[in-house]
DNA sequence: GTCTATACGAAGATAGAC
DNA sequence: GTCTATCTTCGTATAGAC
């Protein structure tokens, strides 16, 4: 009982660490330090470190349902819904200009890592996709749901890395503001000829 | 005389394995096996990591002002130069949904490591962002070229973040041929009442 | 369950022969 | 200039006391 107190503490310090300073970069004795454990506690709970980036990837999995969950039941309409997802990058923006998005950057440093667990996360923005175009798909576009899912999620990963790279607010809120416009755009009575749609 | 054939031999293939691997997974021993070079001589050439880092970061620079300097000769119109930029998602796709763009993978790297060099990556950014915003300012579109630009360097990061997350060939193509429908929209003459533009 | 102590390898970096 | 040999630090991981 105790064990699973300890073995969260520890996949929560983790989660936290891999986003601000990468997966390879962080190590048990940065996790030790944050937790205030002994480092060869760790291996109680964890074989490899490569098994506490799987506990991390599955908290990040249960947060992003939960979170969508909570879009879900908290969106008076599919479109105020995605208008949700858009939000974090305003509400999120002060850590994504720091550091970036948490899944992005870690399925392109898994990626780079050749590591096997590169296809869990990407599993975190499959979750992101597929609850987007349930969305668009309510919102009366079952017609091209899943390109106008991956086109959103497109923007907000561009959005959060040039972020990074520039740290400029402007840009951060100019993109949110054209992106608002651009759901509006999609609304089925409301399409102009084919000028930017995402298909 | 030898020295420079040397280090510029050091730097390619950093340069290289940075992008595939990362700057920190790379160590001095896979520098060493990929130029067949001993670990030790490194030092006469660079004094530190960091410093090969510089060196690749200015070997970058130097590429990509080359690349726009081609691109600015070569196109007919600041359109079809612009359409050269976002042609590099499909000329590179097989590394992109490998490794990610290289400029975007090492800012958002170099940004988790807190390291010195995230603003000289950011720089590479910078040049391709003047470059098109200089090309949207000879379309015609000085009045929001800054903006303009931005938002094709965003979108183009997004593409290939998603690209190296599902390798997901048709939904490159599918965003290129937006980003094109996107740019044709952009003329002077051409546009729609705001919808969807960038800024 | 959690700790301390330690094994073991790999990393960046240096010294000095050639 | 380039090499081999080596130093030192830090990483993951293990052993065993408590």
């Amino acid at each position: 009982m105790r064990a699973a107190v300890t073995r969260e503490q520890i996949v929560e310090a983790a989660d936290r660490l891999f986003y601000e300073q990468g997966f390879e970069a962080t190590s048990f004795a940065h996790i030790a330090v944050e937790t205030g454990l002994s480092r060869g506690n760790f291996y109680y709970h964890f074989k490899t470190k490569d098994d506490i980036l799987d506990a991390v990837i599955a908290r990040r999995l249960a947060a992003t349902a939960e979170m969508l969950a909570a879009w879900e039941a908290g969106g008076e309409t599919p479109e105020r819904r995605i208008a949700s997802f858009i939000e974090i990058l305003i509400a999120n923006q002060t850590k994504i200009m720091a550091f970036g998005c948490p899944v992005g950057t870690l399925s392109n440093e898994l990626a780079k890592l050749d590591h096997g667990a590169r296809q869990d996360a990407a599993r975190i923005f499959a979750l992101f996709r597929d609850w987007l175009a349930g969305q668009f798909a309510a919102m009366g576009r079952a017609d091209a749901k899943d390109a106008l899912a991956l086109h959103v999620l497109m923007r907000s990963q561009g959005v959060a890395t040039l972020a990074t790279a520039f740290r400029d607010e402007d840009f951060v809120r100019r993109e949110v503001a054209a992106m608002h416009a651009w759901l509006a755009a999609q609304r089925p009575n409301d399409r102009a000829p084919p000028s930017d749609s995402a298909a």
